[in-house]
DNA sequence: GGAATATATTCACCTAAGCAGATATGTAGG
DNA sequence: CCTACATATCTGCTTAGGTGAATATATTCC
C-alpha cells in the first residue's frame, strides 16, 4: 500500500505563526475573498500581502483562483485530519479576537458598498450573501 | 471587571513550529519527565535541549520542577481554552506519527532500565507506572 | 570548602523570514 | 500594440531564532 508522506508539523505550525497570516486566514473563514479586500482590510501594502498569501499557498492551507485580473484566495482543509481540526480550532479562535472581529466587520462592509473602499467592480467574496446588506443596514 | 490579556497567538504557534519541541512536547504527552531523559532520547547536546525547553517555559506551554539536581518538565494547559484544544489535538497527532513513537518506546525503556543508559539514580518520570516494565518483556 | 554532576546561559555564527520599495507579470480594453 | 490595473516577484536590509562550543550556576556529597 502507498505509504504517505507525513505531513509536516513544523511547516504547519510555521504557517500559523505569524499575525498577518492569522488575519487572512480569519477573513478567508467563511468565504473566498479577492485580494484587493485583503490589501484594503489590512491597510498593508499589497505585496506584503502576496507574500504572506504566496506563504500559505506553499504550506498547501490556502488555494488561489484567478477571476480575469482578480485572484480570489480561500482556505482548503489540509490532507492530515489533525492539521484539519487544528486548522479548524484556530479559526473558532481567531473569531474570538475582538481585532479579527474589527477585521470580518470591514470585509462585510467592505463588500456592501465597495464604492466607498475604492473597490467598485471587483467581484463580491463568492460565499458572501447578497442578503449581507440587510443585515447590516 | 478585569480585562484578560489576549493570548498571543503567533507566540504559540511559533513554539509549536519547530521539530525539536514537539518531539519534547511528544515525550510530556503522558508524563513529568527529567532533562536527563530528554537529552538521552533525542541523541542532542544538552544545551540545546535546555534552549528549547527554555522557549516552551516562556511561551506558558510548560513548566518546571528541581527535585535536587534534576529538573522535570510537564506539559501546563494554557489558560485559553481554545489554545488548550490546540494542544491536545497536537499531541494527539504527534502520537500518529512513526519517529515520535519511536521516541516513546525508547523513554519507556530508557526508564525501565536507566542502567543501560548511563542514566543511574535518576528519578523515574512521575507518572510512569512501576508496571511499565512488566508490560514490556 | 572543593569536586562532581545536572542544568542553564552566553557567544559567535548562520539561515529563515519579516519588511518597504521597486519592478515584473498577467489580463482587459481601447 | 499600448495603457491601465491587479497581483506577484525581486532587492536590499534587518531581526528572530536555530546551532555547537564554551562557560556559568545550582545542588549534592565528601
Amino acid at each position: 500500500m502507498a505509504r504517505k508522506a507525513q505531513f509536516d508539523m513544523q511547516q504547519f505550525f510555521l504557517a500559523l505563526a505569524d499575525n498577518t497570516r492569522l488575519r487572512l486566514l480569519n477573513l478567508m473563514g467563511e468565504q473566498e475573498v479577492c485580494v484587493c479586500y485583503f490589501v484594503e482590510i489590512l491597510g498593508a501594502p499589497q505585496p506584503k500581502i502576496s507574500r504572506h498569501l504566496a506563504y500559505l499557498r506553499n504550506a498547501g492551507i490556502v488555494s488561489a483562483r484567478r477571476e480575469g485580473k482578480w485572484m480570489h484566495y480561500r482556505i482548503v482543509m489540509p490532507p492530515h485530519i489533525g492539521a484539519t481540526q487544528i486548522l479548524r480550532q484556530t479559526l473558532e479562535w481567531l473569531k474570538e479576537d475582538k481585532a479579527m472581529q474589527a477585521d470580518r466587520t470591514r470585509l462585510t462592509k467592505a463588500c456592501c458598498a465597495p464604492a466607498k473602499y475604492a473597490l467598485e467592480g471587483v467581484p463580491l467574496p463568492a460565499a458572501a450573501p447578497e442578503s449581507c446588506c440587510e443585515v447590516l443596514q
